[in-house]
DNA sequence: AACGCGGGGTC
DNA sequence: GACCCAGCGTT
């Protein structure tokens, strides 16, 4: 039988079951009833934000070796902590890594607080995270909402409000729900269930502990849930991107603002990134307007770079340039590197996609 | 409330 | 191509 509307009880404990049952093993995850590290929690909570599981595991592995305490990463300049980070994108992440790190090591002494509010005012924890480190690190009641959660409670109670416009129905409905005891395992639980049998796409409900009680479940519409407001379409940028070689190998790199786009990450010099099309002459000559590009060999080009941000596409045409000594040109925060280094660098993927396009593989 | 902010996997 | 992912900070 259909029970539309669940009993927080009954939800609960069934959810709890299957969780003793199927949790899955993740390197940040203790086994069911025991509690974990909260510094682990934290900092695989900061990694998994809008990023998948299998993306995150080596990258935790990492920063755990590298910072075993959030002391060691308090202490670590932040030029590290990108440079760790470099892959894994929205790099204000790191950075808010970082300037957590401090806070919790120099105010809190190390130890992380375990109320929500005092999880709120850290740097880069917001609603979603400090619910999930209060309930998972530190067993505390609170509501866990994050999109595989938005998912299954949109679909339990067929909410038709598109998001996030709903995302205040669905807390309330998801709060009403969570049991006082065991909310972390509980929130895990509804995660994992998100993420393998309560998808997107074509949802496996045969193995759902939940279909007894999802009303889009009864009505056989599970695949309208949650439904989302419109998306807008990406414009396309375009730019050169310069490839500047010295006689004995070395190429340019800079450091980007420290905030906005690729924020205090490291770059080769590109012309601005616009919709209209690119001149490459007259680009040139506009770049390299002060240098002495008399002592500039052969100009060749590089496959074209594609990629994609989350709200416009990129074609990034690499031009290659040999310069003689004397015609370097002089970069405010410019960098000779040798290219068997940039490992040594915060570089974004979007720039091991030029250093590819450049050198062939 | 809307927008800026990466990158990879999937269909 | 478009969508999705253990969201947050700014405006």
């Amino acid at each position: 039988m259909i029970d539309p509307v669940p009993s927080k009880k009954s939800f609960s404990t069934n959810i709890l079951d299957w969780y003793d049952l199927h949790a899955r093993s993740l390197p940040w995850r203790s086994p069911p009833g025991v509690r974990p590290d909260p510094y682990h929690v934290w900092l695989s909570e900061i990694m998994l934000q809008q990023t998948t599981v299998a993306t995150v595991g080596p990258y935790f592995e990492k920063f755990l070796k590298a910072w075993p305490t959030v002391h060691h990463m308090a202490s670590a300049p932040l030029d590290d902590i990108l440079t760790a980070w470099a892959g894994l994108g929205y790099y204000a992440r790191a950075r808010n890594l970082h300037k957590c790190a401090v806070v919790v090591s120099r105010d809190f002494g190390g130890v992380f607080p375990d109320d929500l509010p005092s999880l709120l005012s850290l740097p880069g924890i917001g609603p979603y995270t400090a619910a999930a480190i209060a309930a998972i690190a530190f067993d505390r009641s609170s509501t866990v909402v994050d999109g595989n959660i938005e998912r299954i409670i949109s679909r339990l109670y067929r909410i038709n409000t598109p998001l996030p416009a709903a995302k205040k129905e669905i807390t309330k409905k998801a709060a009403a729900l969570t049991p006082e005891k065991r909310a972390g395992d509980y929130a895990q639980a509804l995660m994992d269930i998100g993420a393998v049998i309560c998808t997107p796409r074509r949802p496996n409900c045969g193995t759902c502990p939940a279909a007894h009680a999802c009303a889009a479940f009864a009505k056989g519409d599970m695949e309208k849930y949650p439904v989302k407001a419109p998306k807008k379409v990406k414009p396309t940028r375009r730019a050169l991107v310069f490839w500047l070689q010295l006689p004995d190998g070395r190429v340019l790199l800079r450091r980007r603002a420290e905030t906005g786009l690729l924020g205090g990450m490291m770059e080769f010099p590109s012309t601005d990134w616009v919709e209209e099309a690119v001149e490459i002459e007259a680009a040139l000559d506009s770049f390299f307007a002060d240098e002495r590009r008399e002592f500039f060999g052969e100009i060749t080009a590089g496959d074209l770079v594609r990629h994609t941000f989350t709200h416009f596409h990129l074609e990034l045409q690499p031009v290659v340039v040999h310069v003689d000594e004397p015609g370097r040109p002089d970069l405010a925060d410019g960098l000779w590197v040798r290219p068997a280094d940039f490992g040594n660098y915060a570089l974004p993927t979007l720039m091991t996609k030029v250093v590819r396009a450049v050198t062939d593989r």
